[in-house]
RNA sequence: CGGGGCGUGGCGCAGCCUGGUAGCGCGCACCGUUCGGGUCGGUGAGGUCCCCGGUUCAAAUCCGGGCGCCCCGACCA
């Protein structure tokens, strides 16, 4: 692609094309690309980089839950799904099976490698190890001394999607799973309801994403679970993403996987389950909440710099700039941010320094600094806010600039966050109570920009209501916990009696 | 799984209809020139034209078969 002073940025912008913008950001800023594996994706180091932010900051949380971190197998043997009958059945489609356990030459044509010793019993690489935790859960459980037992694992899963997306929905994708078993139903339930609280504040607080929480429709529930909890998310071009899930498994996966115990009265019980994840799918939907046609922008908290210094060594002046840009470095990042140093860099590559201004603006650094001969003399520092999108430096002080850093910081997270929330409350639309207006709001064109969003209303979960759902290309999003639903209400879709309140969006 | 499209230096593409054995832009290396918003010029490195078969004196190009990937829809974190 080519570069020019006339052609900075994204191309397509939102506007234009904001599924191709996004392939263009995600490209652009270094976050990933597709491998030449259908439906794979190689997270690049920036990316990545985000990506174990993300992890560090939940590995924290979930640990505070209680929860201790595990690793179980790869391989789930086949046998292991049938015992669940809804939850094969919803992931059978989608399995990736292993078959056999090596390579001989192909006798029909020697320079060919065809798969040899086939295996007694497939194994599925897992697309989610509810089945297989189980079974050590089984094991190690026997008394209720033993609960609760809560454990998470970082993983990758599989699984074989009809249409991938790159971070949205891709063949394999990295994760974390907690798996929690529980004596009583009502731990298990608030477990599911913790984490979900867990994942909405760090959207919220971390990724600067608010997010809507509730429980989903029995069409949209995890397979094999009695309730699933939800955080949704809303993107720049109004539509709805699943950003994490909560379930509560009630006794399903400990029937199938025999997790019994003995209670104080000496009774069999079977445990009740609870499990709950959220994914890389996270980098997709950080990266579609706020970045803008300039390219990735990324919050603070998740920026893996948070400051780049860009040095224009020119002239005599040259040595003296670079060293300034090393102490500058130095300054800043003795410097704290919401408890940890500052992420600064001191970009000394051997590169045009507007090169590394516009990667660094393309990645989605949200303080550049600028430092030339002119500024030494003058006593100043040319910063840039990526928030600012593609703006004008302004100087800023020597003496000053590394104690502004940390309330600029915070600043900016505060406007990513503001901006959310902007999102988020400007939708969902309350006030739509008709078919005939829920139709010509989803039937707006995407490119409007008041359009999309989250709709909010009562819904009577009639049959009926699920065929105009999909004539509108709309489904419910989830039923929210803060239900507030009037007498008498009737349903926006069908017009029949509405029995609960629901949130109705497009989505990915 | 249905509907489209595409496989040609690292990336993006042209060439294919009308066969003559490969070109452009970006990137990369070097030289010079510029340098505070993606400089400009020159030189250079780099290709089994997805694979197999056929037609032909000759195939990136025509024919047959295969494989792969992407995009759009139904399924999903």
């Amino acid at each position: 692609m080519g570069r020019s002073s006339k052609n900075k940025g994204i191309s397509p912008s939102r506007q234009e094309d904001f599924p191709a913008w996004f392939q263009s950001v995600v490209r652009e800023g270094e976050v990933a690309e597709l491998a030449h594996v259908r439906g794979c994706m190689v997270i690049r180091p920036w990316g990545y980089a985000i990506w174990e932010l993300m992890q560090a900051e939940l590995d924290r949380q979930i640990k505070k839950s209680g929860a201790s971190n595990a690793y179980f197998p790869l391989f789930i043997p086949l046998s292991y799904f049938e015992s669940e009958a809804k939850h094969v059945e919803g992931f059978a489609k989608e399995m990736a099976v292993v078959t056999h356990h090596r390579l001989e030459e192909d006798p029909a044509d020697p320079e060919k490698l065809t798969p040899g010793g086939e295996l007694a019993e497939p194994l599925v690489v897992r697309p989610t190890s509810e089945t297989i935790i189980g079974k050590s859960f089984s094991k190690w459980i026997n008394s209720y001394r033993d609960l609760p037992l809560m454990l998470n694992q970082w993983a990758n899963v599989v699984r074989w999607e009809m249409r991938p997306r790159v971070l949205l929905r891709t063949t394999e994708f990295l994760w974390q799973e907690g798996h929690t078993a529980f004596a009583t139903e009502e731990e298990a339930r608030a477990n599911a309801e913790e984490m979900l609280e867990v994942y909405r504040r760090f959207a919220e607080e971390f990724l600067a994403m608010p997010v809507l929480t509730g429980e989903k429709s029995e069409d949209e529930r995890f397979p094999g679970a009695l309730t699933t909890l939800s955080i949704e998310a809303m993107m720049q071009d109004g539509k709805a993403l699943q950003a994490g899930t909560s379930h509560y498994l009630g006794q399903n996966f400990a029937k199938a996987a025999e997790i019994d115990f003995l209670d104080r009265e000496g009774e069999r019980e079977l445990v009740h389950t609870a499990s709950w994840g959220v994914s890389t799918r996270l980098l997709g939907a950080l990266i579609m909440s706020h970045s803008d046609d300039v390219g990735l922008c990324l919050p603070p908290t998740v920026a893996p710099r948070q400051v780049a210094i860009v040095p224009i060594p020119r002239g005599e002046e040259g040595p003296a700039v670079l060293e300034e840009a090393e102490a500058l470095a130095r300054e800043i990042g003795d410097l704290s941010f919401q408890g940890t140093e500052v992420r600064v860099l001191a970009d000394l590559r051997d590169r045009e320094p507007p090169d590394k201004r516009w990667e660094w603006t393309r990645k989605g650094v949200p303080l550049v600094l600028e430092l030339g001969p002119r500024d030494l003399k003058e006593g100043v520092v040319a910063l840039r806010r990526r928030d600012a999108g593609d703006s004008k430096p302004e100087p800023v002080e020597r003496s000053r600039i590394a104690e502004a850093i940390p309330a600029l910081l915070d600043e900016i997270q505060a406007g990513y966050h503001r901006a959310g929330t902007e999102r988020l409350s400007a939708r969902p639309r309350r006030d739509i109570r008709e078919s005939g207006e829920c139709r010509e709001w989803f039937a707006t064109d995407p490119a409007d920009a008041s359009a999309g969003g989250f709709v909010r209303a009562p819904w009577s979960e009639a049959p009926e209501s699920a065929q105009l759902l999909e004539e509108l290309k709309v489904t419910v999003r989830c039923i929210p916990f803060d239900q507030d639903l009037p007498d008498g209400s009737s349903c926006v879709l069908t017009g029949k009696p509405a029995v609960t309140e629901a949130v109705f969006a497009k989505a990915y």
